[in-house]
DNA sequence: ACTTTAAGCACAATCGTTTGTGCATATTGT
DNA sequence: ACAATATGCACAAACGATTGTGCTTAAAGT
């Protein structure tokens, strides 16, 4: 315990001779609205700086109703994704004298839940959450009390409150079509976790390109239900001991990509030759890749200042909560995990002698 | 602002007919202890549940002189090493009932002196910090005021402050002996930040293990000042236009021997048939590399389990400031980024005739 | 029946800041 | 010289929770 000698608004006031009301006056800079002396003004100034003083945050935050603080709440802080974010929106608060309570769900629902009361009862000024889940009744809960709150990454249709989220459906659909264009035809897809907005538009993404370019839909080339490397990993393994094995994956995160890559080395593949691949999320390292990766890149940086900008403006403005959201373009990063086939009919003859064989 | 209808103790006294005072004992569990009714004690906790009644953090931290918040002050929380550190902190945190402020100090010493003195504002019961630089001036403040304070990843020797790092020295010791034992004997070293204990350190390793194997020191061989990727870019860009090209790097962190695969690449240079590497901090990704990187792996979760306890054995115990650090061994993750050269004198040779060339 | 003990709760102070108001003293105006 | 205004600051309440102590009523003891 730290009670070496708690230096208040009084321990300055005793030393000066004046009351508390006076030095909080002069340090909040409201001593020539409040007529506070020169004089007095100085040696206050010297005194508080003599002694060290920090203002108590508690105690004012309890009197003005205010903490300049909000709550982060992340599936998984290691996530490279996600720590960018992270670190955009520090950079952010920081600007504006906003601190960060820092809330790693570990992908989990339930700690979500716990978290957003928690927070609250830490009176933060907003929330920024990263919804781990498909589940949105704690949020509507937030609303109701009308705690500003910025939704990022995912989105939910149900709920009327600010989002900022890729284009990840015109991000899939590209990534496809540009399978496509390589003249991919069996081309799967490991999905993340079930009924995200991520996940669904990614896959809708995926379908609608195959649609447009009159390829078979075929369920059995999605697989998976995580965001996470295991996921990737299981994934893979599947579809490449499937008979028809898909010539190109994309796969719906970075996490997912890694654990992938895992499974088609070990089955001694090599990117492109043998599978082609597409990642969602963008990394520094993809460029180094023992293929370098094309990607499906986010403006993670942009994410993470939109939101605090979104959230500010409902803090300060008290501004009737603005329910659209912003939605960010992707861009497809291309680098050499993708093979240029030979046209169609090539294809199935080799897809032929590999199921005789 | 969320002012639609504040529950307090007074909203749930007022509605049961008892007082606040009665309200706060039975939340607290301290119903027995004073000696209220068992129907009482029923009628709050529901009437509690009704509301929704969410203690105001603030006024009880003010009353109590507890937070229940520690401070995470951390250089860069997009690097991945600092982002798995702050996660097994904050799932350690979490299970104690703690909550974190996250401060990302943008790798600038200036922000993390301003930080200490905010989160003491905001009566954190402690500090986790990684801290950004060589002075530790700011550190001894928060000694003197006996806040519980934890180092972790550097050391200072000046402090008397517990602390967590990984033995740098020995991880660097055999990473160089390593080149060494494959016949290199020209070896760069990309340093970090000069003057912070894990650079020093990881200098030293790098020396001494040259020393043992009577290998001339040669001070244009080490070279860099940062631990970003820019800094190892240009680092490596400078070594391998150098007459003597070395036969080997190694790169202080992880994003330094990004940077410099990037300069390795860009001179058309392979790895390791041109030049071999080794990195501190293992990835997720060192693995699936052009070449799978051999890294100087840390003990990342570890790390911050033990940064989390030490931090609580002074929080909780009052006990006297442990002064001793722990120090983590670290792991030579072998992989392919090293070749094995000729012995001696056929370097030596080849050397010839790239300088005659 | 009268004192003693227990049961069941409320009062009021406190943590450190902030802020509306009010009270002296000093200065100015006439 | 006296009223009016300005100057310089202090008082006290409030934010919401906690806690030592004390008060009232009921039960128990003799």
């Amino acid at each position: 315990m730290n009670k070496v000698r708690r230096v208040t608004l009084h321990t300055i006031a005793k030393q000066v001779g004046v009351s508390a009301t006076t030095i909080s006056r002069v340090l909040s800079g409201q001593a020539a609205r409040y007529r506070i002396s020169k004089s007095t003004e100085e040696t206050v100034l010297q005194a508080a700086a003599e002694l060290g003083y920090l203002p108590d945050q508690l105690a004012r935050g309890l009197r003005i109703k205010r903490t300049h603080t909000i709550g982060l709440i992340i599936p998984d802080i290691s996530n490279p994704f996600f720590s960018t974010l992270a670190r955009n929106i520090e950079i952010e608060a920081r600007k504006a004298g906003y601190s960060i309570i820092l809330s790693d769900i570990q992908e989990e629902t339930q700690l979500e839940v716990e978290s957003t009361r928690l927070l609250q009862s830490r009176k933060v000024e907003g929330l920024i959450i990263c919804p781990a889940g498909e589940q949105s009744e704690h949020l509507k809960a937030i609303l109701r009390i009308e705690l500003p709150m910025v939704i990022v990454d995912r989105h939910f249709p149900e709920l009327e409150c600010p989002y900022v989220v890729s284009d990840n459906y015109k991000g899939s659909f590209e990534a496809v079509s540009y399978f496509i264009e390589n003249n991919h035809r069996i081309i799967a897809f490991i999905q993340g976790r079930l009924h995200t907005s991520v996940n669904n538009d990614r896959v809708r993404g995926y379908r609608d390109a195959l649609k447009k370019h009159n390829i078979p839909f075929d369920e059995a080339f999605i697989v998976g239900d995580s965001f996470g490397e295991r996921n990737g990993y299981v994934g893979a393994k599947m579809l490449l001991n499937r008979a028809s094995r898909p010539t190109a994956i994309i796969a719906a995160s970075n996490l997912i990509s890694l654990g992938a890559m895992r499974a088609i080395y070990e089955e001694g593949l090599k990117i492109p030759d043998e599978i082609s691949m597409i990642s969602f999320d963008d990394q520094p390292y993809s460029d180094y890749l023992a293929t370098p990766m094309t990607t499906v890149a986010q403006q993670t940086t942009e994410m993470g200042q939109i939101a605090f900008k979104l959230l500010m403006s409902q803090i300060n403005l008290e501004r009737p909560r603005d329910t659209e959201g912003v939605v960010l373009s992707t861009e497809l990063k291309i680098r050499k995990s993708v093979k240029k086939l030979e046209p169609a009919f090539m294809k199935e003859t080799k897809e032929e002698t590999f199921i005789g064989a």
